[in-house]
DNA sequence: ATTACATATGTTATCGATAACATTATAATA
DNA sequence: TATTATAATGTTATCGATAACATATGTAAT
């Protein structure tokens, strides 16, 4: 029963015009209200659920919302995907979420799919490799609104939410510096081809150029965002002689860090007497790894929301400016720093 | 520009019909290879892109699965889902996550709009506190198709892919009665409207029979599926007196089992000298946490894979049977029972 | 009583793609 | 050459909801 319930078979079953029950389903003025009584009671009592599919057919405007994260399994993420369920839950808008698995290609496809669906908008943290700029800006040039968060891919007259990645991490290095007086400082890197990659590191330069302590390029590694990343740079830096070693590593993310954990603690030395180790996100786990991990806390809650209501902001008036909306950090100082445990 | 190129406009830049264009871009038979290849040509410089709306339309088919989860934070389901994108990664489905918050009413109003938007099928975990039986009824007598994942309602003749809960709740519980000789065991449980608060709670029930253990129900708290709620439990087994306390703690799952390990910490004692504490998940910070939990291993990737399988098969083929698919955990011995490190 | 106008309802066309049927062009066969 | 397949293309109707227009009532104003 109640399997494919239209207006058409409401209307029949009244002997009205299918017109004529659209209009007492959707409040619409100029319905007798004693049919629009009867028309909401055999609705319910049919099982009537409006076809949206069809709806969107003639609105030109589906309701929905694409999302795309480049990897659902860090934590940050599913953070800010339920940031920008606060905002959609409670407005008409569904969610398409779609998982790019840190790679551009999926990225691409995720999208293209996302307008053949018709979304009204997409939010999107961009993947680690983007290649190919000319897709964006077929995008932007689209019906379809798009609001970057996080990972934003600039340049492109398009709204981004982020974190104040730069000066956070400009303020985590000055932290090992000024504070444990710590100068040997290396840094494991996002790709650069990502906006927090490119930023995060020229804070971390930032701070080293306003101490004047010269950059040491063997120090700098090219990582990624994961765990893997980081304990493969980690390793390199190991494999340096001794005395070529920095006394310090800073990374562009916690799953990093945690990778870099890894493998100083395999390579038997102790954080932060052998290395102090700083994050950035404030993962979970963060605080009960063995020695907490000092980071830079990360409101990906926030990011989310924030991101959520202005891309339907975007979408429901014309003339909205685009803007970058930066959200600030706070410093987490745990012990992994050499800062000890009060 | 590029904004709205429908199968209309290239097929009048050609001067051919609409329908010509359409059997062309679907690679359908009967179309001149020459006009084809036009037709091709034309529709990428035009930068056309299929409106799913209206195809879905006619063809009454969406290509478009919803997902319904209890809780995006629980690190538990963002991996399910990872497993679950895997599986749709590749087919020609899309993903609508939703997220229900453990609220029943937020998850009957994600399951009706995914009904409007006339999803294919549901992937649903069941939120917390299941009171309307006849809304699944209903649900199941449309034509979406239904699978459940982790936390299913039974009975309903719907497909449900789950851990082997009870029998793994009852190989933890009598690891700690025999491996550790405890006797003295309480359990914080889940929600008993829940099929795995239900199933695990009785596999620790069985443990005890089996080892004739009466059972002490001041030590049975139905606690939730969160860390505030493991921490309230616990709090009040700690108000009893302290010969009447526990020597051991199972609980329903991590995130439950952190909360209680935290009250713990709190009210000055350890884990496991004062008590021993067990959880299920196998949640990312189970092995990090200062003493590291012994748990349930549950395969969540795998859970979604299987799920989103048995979900395309039950769309794809009208006679496809239901069926309850188990798949195994396997226990992490850690330190939080009791057991040395080594 | 007649015009004017609001209210309640019905009819037709439309959104974009495609199934089903119709037509034309082309090649193959008798 | 006439006849008949077959390939290539066009036309119309359809999916479900609704905008735009049309019609039928009733009520107020003149």
């Amino acid at each position: 029963m109640s399997s494919e319930v239209t207006l058409k078979h409401i209307a029949e079953a009244l002997g009205v015009s299918a017109m004529t029950v659209s209009r007492a389903l959707n409040d619409r003025p100029n319905v007798d209200e004693q049919t629009k009584k009867k028309i909401v009671e055999k609705a319910r009592s049919m099982g009537y659920r409006p076809n949206h599919v069809a709806k969107s057919l003639v609105s030109n405007k589906t309701y929905t919302i694409g999302v795309v994260i480049p990897e659902i399994t860090h934590a940050f993420f599913p953070e800010v995907v339920r940031g920008i369920e606060e905002v959609t839950y409670g407005s008409d808008y569904q969610l398409f979420l779609t998982n790019a698995n840190e790679q551009f290609s999926r990225e691409m496809e995720a999208i293209r799919a996302l307008q053949s669906q018709r979304v009204d908008g997409i939010l999107i943290s961009s993947s680690q490799t983007v290649e190919d700029f000319s897709f964006y800006e077929e995008l932007l040039n689209s019906r379809t609104k798009v609001v970057f968060f996080d990972r934003c891919v600039e340049n492109l007259g398009a709204s981004c939410v982020s974190v104040n990645d730069r000066s956070s991490s400009t303020r985590i290095t000055e932290h090992l510096i000024t504070t444990h007086n710590i100068k040997k400082i290396s840094y494991l890197s996002g790709p650069q081809e990502v906006s927090v990659g490119r930023k995060r590191y020229r804070g971390f330069m930032e701070a080293l150029e306003k101490h004047n302590i010269p950059v040491n390029d063997d120090w700098v590694i090219e990582a990624g965002f994961r765990e893997k990343s980081g304990y493969n740079a980690m390793n390199k830096l190991l494999a340096l002689p001794p005395e070529d070693r920095p006394e310090a590593v800073v990374t562009v993310n916690d799953p990093c860090a945690i990778g870099a954990i890894q493998a100083i603690g395999e390579a038997g030395f102790s954080i932060p007497d052998d290395f102090a180790v700083v994050g950035f996100t404030d993962d979970v786990r963060a605080e009960l790894l063995k020695v907490p991990l000092t980071t830079v806390h990360q409101p990906a809650y926030e990011v989310g929301k924030r991101a959520a209501q202005k891309l339907i902001k975007t979408i429901e008036h014309e003339e909205e400016p685009a803007e970058n909306i930066e959200v600030l950090t706070t410093l987490k100082i745990r012990e992994s720093c050499g800062c000890g445990e009060e």
